[in-house]
DNA sequence: GCCGCGATGTATCGGACCGATACATCGCAC
DNA sequence: GTGCGATGTATCGGTCCGATACATCGCGGC
């Protein structure tokens, strides 16, 4: 997963570590904490060695030269390659078990800009189906196994059923949109466009929910 | 926290590894999707390596000889020994940031029922903190950093964010009926009291949402 | 002037947990 | 009588986290 988020972010525009972790956390604020460094710079390396990233020079800007007294180690600058968006494509359109969890499926959603439609769509209803079985076993429990389990307990499945029901209504939502074309259509993801930065057209259009 | 889960689920009654996955899972399914192996039969290691838990013999219900001849490997049945119990009893009773997390919240508050009053709101009002500064993350990307995102993450900050306030107004709910004192009288957690199996008296009170 | 301190920045290590895999037994349906 | 799904125990490699270490930079207070 942590390859995928990566790899999706140096593809907007190179980055240092320190960097990245920010970006990553704005990016993905809403399903986890924040990355570790522990979890990313051992990832950086793997990336690196396997080709998908490199290490560019800092500072290309101003010619200014440095004097070489303060050794200068700062920061490395890591840069997607050509192999690197090819195996983000890849990993963006297959979808396995693990792209259906928690954190599996926020990453592929946040790149869903990425995504080709028929892609997110089959993304999407994977997840509800996930979510949708996750729902009937708690409301197995609920049903079933209520005198067994204290009171606290079924107060926390109630609250997570609660958090099912509303994911699976959240979910139903985009899928229509999806459906109804209104979803924007997808920006060519692995095909060279050289320097186009980060303008992404998309609007998903789930309308601004107004609660009363 | 697999290693608290344990310990808790033993206090109730002894078992064996398959069937402490399936409570385990039974009771924490709102919260994660279902226990690994990899995960359980370490960790029952590491417990009975420390002393908290032994092997017990199993059917000790009728005395039928068993014949030897199918060398019976069998189920190996875990119960929880006096320094487990006390072991539960300080784990469950001490707070500390990983208690707030999603899963570390989880697992504490399904045993809200052994855990005292004092302790419970403690570990209600840390969590509640720790979302409203989830909360305020996603409002600052929201606000200050909407442009620079596309569509789809927006979305996805959105619906946590919904999720954030939902569960901040679910904590206040909890915490209220805990200080009204609605909330049930702790059980005694640590202390012996022999065979008494699984009536647990509290309801905690949260009001059954009846949505219109 | 200089001192501390929080933000920036790179890096490693041990440990927790997962997913895949292997293998053996039991009951029962076909 | 045989296959197959549920029960049951167990290991291995890999991902990710939390703690920790350390170095630089800019800025405000004394």
């Amino acid at each position: 997963m942590l390859e995928l988020a990566i790899l999706g972010l140096l593809q907007e525009s190179p980055m240092h570590g320190y960097e990245l972790r920010k970006e990553l956390t704005a990016k993905l604020g809403a399903i986890r904490a924040a990355i570790s460094y522990g979890s990313l710079y051992p990832t950086l390396r793997r990336l690196q060695a396997a080709g998908w990233i490199t290490e560019a020079a800092e500072t290309p800007a101003t010619a200014e030269e440095v004097p070489a007294l303060t050794s200068r180690r700062g920061r490395v600058v890591y840069k997607i390659t050509a192999e690197g968006k090819e195996r983000f494509a890849q990993l963006i359109a297959q979808a396995g078990p693990e792209t259906y969890d928690d954190t599996g499926f926020g990453v592929h959603f946040a790149f869903f800009a990425r995504t080709d439609r028929a892609t997110r769509l089959r993304i999407l209803e994977g997840r509800r189906r996930t979510i949708e079985e996750r729902r009937e076993g708690l409301r197995d429990v609920l049903g079933r196994a209520a005198e067994r389990l204290d009171a606290y307990t079924l107060e926390l499945q109630r609250h997570g059923l609660d958090a099912c029901e509303r994911e699976v209504r959240w979910l139903e939502e985009l899928i229509a949109n999806e459906r109804s074309g209104r979803a924007p259509a997808a920006p060519q993801p692995g095909t060279a466009d050289g320097r186009r930065d980060n303008n992404n057209p998309p609007p998903p259009g789930t309308s601004r929910k107004e609660r009363p």
